[in-house]
DNA sequence: TGCGTGACCCAGG
DNA sequence: ACCTGGGCCACGC
């Protein structure tokens, strides 16, 4: 599984992000979001695109203020990524189906 | 062996 | 648009 995810996400486009659990649809394991987690949590990737990775609701999944949550905002506005009231809008993300259709797989 | 704990999700209400 | 209950499952104590 870690792998499936590891290519899922790195396929995610820079400036788009990504809920837990469609990353884990994509990667053949629909329902085990809190594994994507967890492997994002545990990985030694280098150049693994992990801050491209948020809650469904568009929120980033850590507390705010914390170290990674910090880190993460910064990466997502590096690439243009902002945020509304602590989230992304919904057209930043990459969903399914209507998506399927216009990025494929 | 058992149980609480998460970088979570979704259908309902 | 937020809250809730149930689902999910690898880990650690």
């Amino acid at each position: 599984m870690q792998a499936r995810v590891v290519e899922v996400v790195r396929a995610i486009p820079a400036g788009r992000v990504m809920g837990y659990g469609e990353v884990a649809r994509r990667a053949g394991f629909a329902g085990r979001a809190r594994q994507v987690a967890r492997i994002l949590a545990d990985s030694e990737e280098v150049d693994l695109p992990w801050h491209r990775v948020l809650r469904s609701s568009g929120h980033i999944a850590f507390p705010p203020g914390t170290p990674l949550f910090d880190e993460q905002l910064r990466r997502l506005r590096a690439e243009g990524v902002m945020l509304r009231d602590g989230r992304v809008q919904s057209a930043r993300m990459v969903r399914a189906t209507l998506d399927e259709m216009l990025w494929g797989a």
